[in-house]
DNA sequence: GCATAATAGTTGCAATCGTAACTATCGATT
DNA sequence: AATCGATAGTTACGATTGCAACTATTATGC
């Protein structure tokens, strides 16, 4: 790409941006007027939902790759809703380990069915070759990105 | 998918935002070490840079997909810093054009060159077949959201 | 030609976010 | 066992965000 020749529309971090934004979007706008939750806490819920076991806010962390402050207050606000509970770690007084109540897995069980229709539905508008070759190009983008992260932590 | 085997990490949403965020952050973080950019002022100078002509406000919006506010605010910034001027358009006096001046068309260069030499690490990174891969599927995402956005406007 | 709607752009405000600092606890070193 | 560093989680604070309301201007309908 030659520095006279570029185009905004072309470069990866704006064309991955665009796509996310408008897909991620579309589907938030779903779970918030159902439910009125937010992206952190419906993250939270999926995480703690899809492994049906008892998982710490740094698990959850991990799993959806959001921030401990995000986790923190979505966690705080499930609680409150009474969709998790925490409870101590004995051996480490440091962990909580976090677990979904009836109610927060019967809303994960009816927020997953809208999360299925969501993907068939983008799956019927993306069409089986563009979701094909979408899926090869993500994974090579997560293994990039697996390469950067294992780089900086060996330079820390 | 099943609704008892959801797994957050294949949902399509979710894979797009975190390569989408991890991609853009890593290149944030360049342009804001060197020039104090912000996301939003960065893609106002790259949609005004890559064409090269005045452009209106909501052109930029477009072109880059911002709220106008946030284009507002980022015109305010760049125009603070001497990057752009704006000039009223006389036939239609709610329009102003913005332009590039020789500093924004300068550091625009630069930054050009930036994202090039970015790209180009993450082609080297992802590697040729997971580029053509991920090109494909991106561009059959876009399809579908236009797909999605004629849709809506007819609906309104 | 006057009223109403639509469009361009800005701004007040409330909500959200990430950084950094903090508390509490645990593990390792000596 | 006392100290120092690391880890889990929370919170105060400043910055950023989007919504909605606003001004100014132009287009449309009657």
């Amino acid at each position: 790409m030659a520095a006279d020749s570029f185009e905004l529309s072309a470069f990866l971090p704006y064309r991955l941006n665009r796509a996310a934004e408008f897909v991620a979007l579309r589907f938030a706008a779903q779970y918030k007027a159902r439910y009125q939750l937010t992206r952190p806490e419906w993250r939270t819920l999926a995480a703690l939902g899809s492994t049906g076991r008892p998982m710490t806010a740094t698990e959850v962390g991990t799993h959806s790759a959001m921030h401990k402050t995000k986790v923190s207050r979505a966690v705080a606000a499930l609680e409150e809703r009474r969709w998790l509970t925490r409870s101590e770690d004995e051996g480490d007084r440091r962990l909580e380990h976090l677990q979904l109540t009836k109610a927060g897995a019967g809303a994960y069980g009816e927020l997953t069915a809208l999360a299925a229709s969501y993907q068939a539905e983008l799956d019927a508008l993306i069409g089986p070759t563009g979701m094909q070759a979408l899926a090869v190009g993500l994974h090579a983008v997560e293994r990039a990105i697996g390469k950067l992260e294992r780089r900086a932590a060996r330079e820390t």
